[in-house]
DNA sequence: GACTTCCTGTAGCACTTGCTACATACCTGA
DNA sequence: TCAGGTATGTAGCAAGTGCTACAGGAAGTC
């Protein structure tokens, strides 16, 4: 739509490639065809610029969730949210970016900390809702999407590239320990 | 020991306290009565510091883990490495600084990806050990170790301040998920 | 034609970064 | 006594940081 919009998505992908943390203002506009001055005229600051990144990002990620089929019980789609996280770049570069946002803003630091709580919130109800759909009480959904979504951040965090077989032992094992047969009350 | 060793203790400590990411050698050796010169003729390089200070503050928080006794069951276990967590300051920022080491570390850049990977290889092992403590079978300790540990620093990566309550509603409920009978094959 | 508003290029500022060159002590062993 | 390693201070470099001052072009409005 505007101009900064267009910027904004340009800046995303950019921030999605070469990460989040080393990010500065003048090689990201000379890839984007434009200069650091221009960047700063059309979102105001770094931070504002870096805020609406994060936006952006989470708001791709939330797109990919929302558009999964229901899967028939708890365990199976705890199992279903990883195919996804894994099988998309976008979704886990959108994860790997979240995760650094998380840790410049892990001593409050903006705008990273109000940043990641706002994407946070919006990812949680969007991981609830996914939940719901394949079965599970709308009570019981958001403690369990935060569950799911803190156990797959440390996965991304501990292990970023190789060992994807491991990574998927620690989801296997969340995923059925999730799925057996609740006895105690919730 | 040696001045090394003494500076990198200090160093530790600093970095602990005003985190990882934004490190920078002259502020650090202000607070430390030197200067970034001298820092640098000890450790050679600012990469060579950061690793032996992520090693120092990896060495610190698994002595922590090796203090426990022993939990009664692996439900109890998870609540008790929480209870430690949260309760020891010095094991919040280990923790943290990991997390930040990690986010750093998650292109692939150096040191952080090395010494990440080096001090997960550790801190699993310490894990597993006080899992095995409190009766997990050793073919199964170091899976769980993965599941905790992921889980953990998921949960500290998005409550890094606030929301204690409902951090420990997420590690409550992965408690209660591995305590149940074990139905399946492992 | 004058005026405003949006947009953009050039140049630069003040500051921080990791690291180095150079000189100078100090202590130790021959 | 003198050589040599260890340690430290002073000064500075080249590069990069976010951001700003200033000027000007383009486009529409009165």
């Amino acid at each position: 739509m505007t101009k900064r919009d267009d910027l904004t998505e340009a800046a995303t992908d950019y921030a999605l490639a070469h990460g989040l943390i080393g990010l500065s203002l003048r090689p990201l506009a000379a890839e984007l065809g434009t200069s650091d001055r221009m960047l700063i005229y059309h979102f105001g600051s770094k931070d504002e610029l870096v805020a609406a990144v994060l936006e952006a990002s989470n708001t791709r990620s939330m797109a990919y969730i929302d558009a999964m089929a229901p899967a028939a019980s708890l365990g199976k789609a705890v199992l279903a949210l990883w195919a996804t996280y894994t099988e998309h770049d976008q979704v886990q570069r959108c994860q790997r970016m979240y995760v650094e946002a998380a840790a410049l803003g892990l001593l409050g630091r903006e705008p990273y900390a109000s940043s990641i709580r706002a994407s946070n919130a919006l990812w949680i109800r969007t991981l609830s809702a996914y939940l719901e759909r394949s079965g599970v009480t709308a009570t019981r959904a958001p403690g369990i999407a935060n569950l799911i979504d803190a156990t797959f951040n440390g996965v991304f965090l501990d292990r970023p590239l190789d060992d994807e077989a491991e990574s998927r032992q620690i989801v296997q094992d969340l995923a059925s320990a999730l799925d057996r047969p609740q006895l105690g009350n919730e």
